[in-house]
Order: structure tokens, then C-alpha cells, then sequence
DNA sequence: ATTATAAATATTGTTAACAATATGGGTGTT
DNA sequence: AACACCCATATTGTTAACAATATTTATAAT
């Protein structure tokens, strides 16, 4: 089971292609945050002209990475805690859901796969305490698979293209920050022992706890960081 | 308070324009379900160039009203019953989720503005009982009333901008269905009693039962339409 | 008749020039 | 020195032509 394991998409098109590139630099870092985008520098930059540019910054606009005004110009958004407060907000409503409906929907090979997935998350956490990185894609892995069953196009392609779009811009941003991983773990479990038991509320009421526990710890962090800037 | 309270947008653009122009014209079905769209006459009949055009088509995709496949071309969405239930259900959990968050952060003066629109709505209902129209139009400024003081402008902006637009899109689809509009007013009575009681937990069950239960309500009607169709 | 192949047409993707609007800087006035 | 106004420049919005791809039609073979 792949990192990522739902569509990369085709790219057929240039606009697709250089959104996705774009994308990427942003959630990375590579373009910053706040960045003024100059339609014919950018268009330049990626070899391709205005008209797929555009075509490419209207759907980062449309999951939220870009800002733009008429007439007045595209910017990289800026991820302040508010910001961060909506994205973690809309995913512990959405992804509750999600869990409830895929609680019903999943199969119990699913399931089975679930656990397994998870062995492989404790194994790695037991064998090396250092690669945090690969552990948070392990927490991505789990979250995919499980609202990946929801049976909800709207519900997956929401979180997938959006949501998760930003969340990943949030790490990137947090990713210097201590996060310990085995609670994590622990809650993961909870969930697909309700999903396991078949019981729909519980395992929406858990994951929402998941994700709400998970925005306190990011929003502690958070206001240290500041605290520190204003010293 | 009018109808539709939120921003009608400035139109600065020929582009915004023109979307707002056709989204209308696929909501009310002047442009009907699954037609093929061919860019060259769309932009000749709204008098523009395919540029802009092309910006609309995409943002009408972004919000679900057109599917679009690269190279192939453009089509109205087709509302099926499953479509439909997949609206309904992400409106459950967004809309559920925005009455808690409104709960707490509303003032006095909001709820009690909440209480004299639902009476509006009472004398509306027993002075005339023909025009369900607008008695749906009420319906609506509730909801919005509601959902835009839950303070996340993301989830504002998804319900306000994606979820409602397809659901006027229903709601013109299932427009000569028989529906009964007292039960809603006492639904939207009992929420407005948890949100002045400030208990958010209740608030967003009793949003989340009113909805699912206006999905069931149209999932029957919808059933027995297709049960006529089928003899 | 049906299927497969190839030319012709239609449609979308891309580019570059042009028009309209906003932005920044300088000049003059108080 | 601060403010308002106008001009020059930069940037975005729009158009129309061109290129690449998909779709249809016509033709030929089985």
C-alpha cells in the first residue's frame, strides 16, 4: 500500500501539469507564503503562457492555496492559526462523517487491511524513534484509506483535493515541531475497533477526537512559537 | 432581511459575469441536465470569446454544476439519486457542524432576530397557503441565517457557494412534489430553542435530523416518480 | 450488413497581441 | 512636510488566430 495511494491524475494538459508543479512549491515552501504571483513571471518560470497559468492559478484558488482579486492580482495564502483553526474545524466535521458512513460501507477485508496497516505503523514506531517524517505519512496512509471508503464522491474528493491539499501546507509548516506519535497511534486503533464493532456513532465521535485533540496540540505549539518570536 | 443575504457578488469581470449569467441558467434548467457544452456556441450565445468562457466553465466545475474531461469537452451534471444523497449528506455534516459553531459564537440579538423570521415564517404559512415558492425561499434565508455566524469562512464559503447552488438545483428539479412546511417550521423552532439554551451539542443533532429527514422525505418522492415513470 | 481503416470535420488546448485597469512616482499646491 | 492630482509603467482581462486532439463521416474489406 503506497504513500498516497488515490489518483496522482493524469496531467494530460498543460494547465493540469504546471498546476500540480505549483502546487507543490507551495505546499513545500518553495514559492513562500504571502508571495505576490506576477501572471508573466510565473508563466515564464514554468515555460508555458498566460492562458493555462491562469487556468492552473484558478484552481489553486479553488482549493484554497491562492488568493486572488480582479484586476488586482493572484498571492500565496498566508496559514495563520485562524486559517489552520477553519482547515482543522472542517476536517473533524467532514472526516467524522466519512468515518461513520465508511463504518457501514467498509467490508470486513477492509477492515482486516486497517489492522494491518496499523502493525506496520507500531512496527516502524518500535524499530526507529527518528523518522517522523515517514511516520506522519503513515498517519496520512490511515486517514485516506479509511474516508477513502465513505462511499461519498463529493465527501473523498473534498478531503483528497482540498482539504488535505492545505493540511499538508499546515505540516510543512509545523514540521519542526515536536509531535509525539504514539497517541496517535493509540487513537487510530480505538477507531477501527468501533469500525470493527460496526458501530457508526462511536467511530465518528473518535475520530472527531482524534482530529479536534490533534488541532489543540498544533494550536499550543503554535501560540510557544509566537510567544517566543515576541520575546 | 432579504432574500438571499449574502454577497450577489460584484461582476466586475466579463468572466465572473458570465458565470453567475450561466450557473443561474443550469440551476433553473434553461440550460438542461447532462446537455453537452461546446464552448464555441456557449461563448457566441453569451457574446463573449472562448477566453473567459473557459474561466466560467472551470469555475462552474469547481462548484460541481458542469463535468468537464480534458480534451472532450463540457456537460450540465445530471442529478440522479445518488448525486443527490451526496449532497444531502455532505449539507448533514457541514451544516450540522456550522449550527454548533454558530450556537456558541451567535449574540442575543442574532437569536433574536432567528426567532422573529421563524415567526415571519409562522404567519406566512397561515395566511396563504399556496405559495410554497417562497415559503422554500424562507427556508433558505434561515439556513443562511444560521450557518454565516459559525465564524469559519471556509465552511461559509462551501455552503454558501457549492452546497447551495446544487441544492437550488434540486430543489427546482423536485419543485412540483408536494412537500409540507409546518413540520419544518417546528424542526427550525427547536433549533433555535437549543441555540438560545446554548447547548451547541443539541443544536447540531437537531440541524443534522432536520436535514436527513428532508433527504428521506425527497427520496421517497423521488422513488415513487420513478416507480409512475416505470409503469 | 458489419467491422475496420482513413480522411474530413469539429472541438478543445495554447499562444501572442491588444485593451482595460490598477499601481507607483513625481510634480505642484497648501 | 503632507496631500492631491496626473502621468508613466506594470499587470491583469480579453480577443482572435493557430496547434493538437477528439469525433464523425466516408470508404473499403470481410
Amino acid at each position: 500500500m503506497g504513500v498516497n495511494s488515490l489518483q496522482p491524475n493524469k496531467q494530460d494538459t498543460l494547465s493540469e501539469h504546471v498546476f500540480e508543479q505549483i502546487k507543490e512549491d507551495i505546499i513545500t515552501g518553495a514559492i513562500p507564503q504571502g508571495r505576490k504571483i506576477v501572471e508573466t513571471d510565473l508563466a515564464k518560470s514554468y515555460h508555458i503562457s498566460r492562458g493555462p497559468l491562469r487556468e492552473a492559478l484558478q484552481k489553486l484558488e479553488s482549493i484554497h492555496l491562492v488568493d486572488r482579486r480582479p484586476h488586482s492580482g493572484s498571492r500565496v495564502i498566508t496559514l495563520d492559526s485562524t486559517m489552520m483553526r477553519d482547515v482543522y474545524q472542517m476536517r473533524e466535521a467532514m472526516e467524522g462523517f466519512a468515518t461513520r458512513l465508511a463504518c457501514v460501507a467498509m467490508s470486513q477485508a477492509d477492515i482486516d487491511n486497517l489492522y494491518r496497516l496499523l502493525e506496520k505503523h507500531e512496527n516502524s514506531i518500535k524499530r526507529s524513534e527518528g523518522q517522523r517524517y515517514f511516520q506522519k505519512e503513515g498517519d496520512l496512509d490511515f486517514h485516506y484509506y479509511v474516508f477513502s471508503k465513505c462511499q461519498n464522491q463529493w465527501l473523498i474528493d473534498y478531503l483528497n483535493n482540498k482539504l488535505y491539499q492545505v493540511l499538508r501546507m499546515c505540516r510543512h509548516r509545523t514540521s519542526q515541531l515536536p509531535f509525539r506519535v504514539e497517541p496517535a497511534l493509540y487513537d487510530h486503533y480505538a477507531i477501527v475497533d468501533a469500525i470493527n464493532n460496526r458501530d457508526p456513532e462511536l467511530a465518528e465521535i473518535l475520530m472527531r477526537r482524534h482530529i479536534s485533540g490533534a488541532w489543540k496540540v498544533v494550536e499550543k505549539l503554535l501560540n510557544q512559537e509566537e510567544n517566543k518570536e515576541s520575546i
